[in-house]
DNA sequence: CTGTTAGCGCCTTCAG
DNA sequence: CTGAAGGCGCTAACAG
């Protein structure tokens, strides 16, 4: 990775490696326009490109925003990051990528990474969890976030704080709203369907999984219902599947469960994977059973039958994060960021009109 | 993001900081045990994370691999990112990601990007234009990429190289056989309709959508059929829907296709697209078309009648491209990599058993 | 407005 | 095996 420098340009330039500087990179002071011209044409013929590690050691600052997710490649998170790509486009960032698979051990590691790197902010996505095997880990991520942060860098949490994290200067939480608009979900769909209620969460301690399981309980309250089962799997569209094989066991047995059933799952990849075991074991949907997910995921929206589900605007969620690690302009209102907001979208999957 | 250095901890410690440096990074020389334990606990109690930026510069190499997709929320690009992630942290590196919407003058910019902050690697997915508009940006990327390897970078491209791009040291190329899967495609359908086909394909001059159309048109020939009708339009679901609703049309309305129609999209997004749009016509699949896609995208596998698609291991894709791109060892053969393979993946969507 | 002088934090020769 | 010195490429204070 040899390259023309600063110094090759000013020397070609017949000035200083200073007035090279500020001519090339954006100082505020202005150096003359002939003086201008011969350093632009000089960097140009070398085919200069500015070290940014020089320049990130110089100004301490790199102009990097690290971004965690569980996996790039779940729908969720890739809309998330693609928020994050554009907000940091748009304050010319460059976006640094690390997947974790959920774990907080690996979640620790790649901040670690992130602070080594001087990456000016953190978006953190993905789901925080408070199991007990996870709390040393837990623990030593929140250590080295307050650590990151202490040090100046800026962090932004979505959903859920980081247990145990302190809420130092620079750490942001961009809370959604999981809970209630999970009992919005409920209130609708205890609206349109008054058989019994399954929800199929992933493993106990993942705090938006959580909070959707509270929420759509709290819901079913509201709508004087009783509390639902709770199916518990793996987040993902596996652990629907299998969720959804033990559902359609008990459908098919007949049994109190024979009338149909209300299935909410907490995500729509699970909600997916639940719908395509009803499907294999050869029930319908909605008429055997009806069945809600979460997020409402672009790409799955040509699903059919059509998924009800909670549109959640997750590029949006993404941008908001990246914005709230910014440097604060002047021209800033100081404003905390416009709190995120979803909504239920019902459609086919849950539709009354069934047999 | 100011943190304690290495200077720091080697004061602490009581060690000059080259010994410092030796015992906390990698360094061929072995300190002494007890001088190395002091230091270590030195820069444990301070808290100590090396400045990545500085060894950077000092050795001039980053450990950041760059990444080039179009859209990181399309699932064809998240699933090579994954690949490429996992293959980076295989390596100890991190991904930089740069998103660019398939435009070549973006490309280039990102190039430069990386090149400034010195990424050992570049990996570019996603289709290249062969365009005219596109050509003065082709040539600027293909002249920065030039240059990036010239200066001892490496780069792989994922199915096509670079338009105009010379083949320097460095530059590699993971061939994706998109043609020949696209032939054999095109020859398991026939085999399976004998009706009419069409294809709903990208812009014209991206190579990706070239290439499939052009292997699926030489496949009907093998198989002794015409060669079919192409409808182009944007490279996304929307431009599969666009072109479905003009099919759905020509279904409906009777006429030559009035008995059905087989539909190749040149992907699966946009064969999705176009299935959603024969549905929202009251159309079904397969009894009054068939459609096949092509990726085999694992977010799309649940969705029924499931999408016939030609498989394409597209994480390994990722992986390959960046294993391409690391810096050779010792016990590497010095093979090139294997080359990327797919296979027919016929389903419900384009079963014969349709009436 | 330009040039000179110090570092930013680290690694890597080179002596000791 | 350890320490001292120089430099990676750039920016930010100072002088002139």
């Amino acid at each position: 990775m040899a390259a023309s420098t600063l110094t090759e340009v000013a020397r070609l330039a017949g000035v200083s490696p200073a007035t090279a500087s500020r001519v090339l990179n954006g100082s505020a002071r202005k150096p003359g326009k002939d003086i201008a011209e011969r350093v632009r044409q000089a960097a140009d013929s070398l085919g200069y490109i500015p070290n940014a590690q020089a320049q990130g050691l110089a100004k301490s600052s790199s102009g990097l925003i690290g971004l965690i997710v569980h996996d790039i490649a779940d729908p969720y998170f890739a809309a998330i990051a693609r928020g994050v790509q554009e907000a940091a486009r748009e304050q010319r960032r460059m976006v640094l990528l690390a997947t974790t698979g959920g774990a907080p051990g690996e979640e620790k590691e790649a901040v670690a990474a992130f602070a080594a790197r001087r990456a000016d902010s953190i978006v953190i996505a993905g789901s925080r969890s408070s199991r007990a095997e996870d709390r040393e880990d837990n623990a030593e991520l929140a250590a080295e976030l307050d650590r990151y942060c202490r040090n100046g860098g800026q962090v932004a949490v979505v959903g859920h704080p980081v247990v145990g994290a302190a809420a130092p200067e620079g750490y942001h939480v961009v809370a959604v709203p999981n809970q209630e608009l999970a009992a919005d979900l409920a209130v609708e769909l205890a609206a349109r369907w008054d058989g019994d209620f399954v929800i199929i969460a992933g493993p106990e301690g993942l705090f938006t999984s959580d909070d959707r399981v509270r929420g759509f309980q709290e819901g079913l309250t509201r709508a004087g219902r009783g509390p639902a089962e709770v199916l518990r799997s793996s987040f993902n569209r596996d652990g629907g599947y299998q969720a959804g094989l033990q559902l359609a066991a008990r459908i098919t047995a007949g049994g109190p469960d024979g009338g149909g059933l209300g299935i909410f799952a907490v995500n729509d990849v699970m909600a997916i994977g639940a719908a395509a075991a009803l499907r294999a074991e050869g029930l319908r949907i909605p008429r055997d059973a009806r069945i809600a997910g979460f997020d409402d995921i672009e790409t799955l929206r040509d699903f059919r039958p059509a998924l009800s589900t909670v549109s959640l605007p997750l590029e949006d969620i993404g941008r908001l994060a990246t914005r709230a690690t910014a440097p604060r302009h002047a021209d800033d209102d100081g404003q905390p960021a416009p709190p995120v907001t979803g909504r239920v979208t019902l459609r086919r999957s849950t539709e009354a009109a069934a047999g």
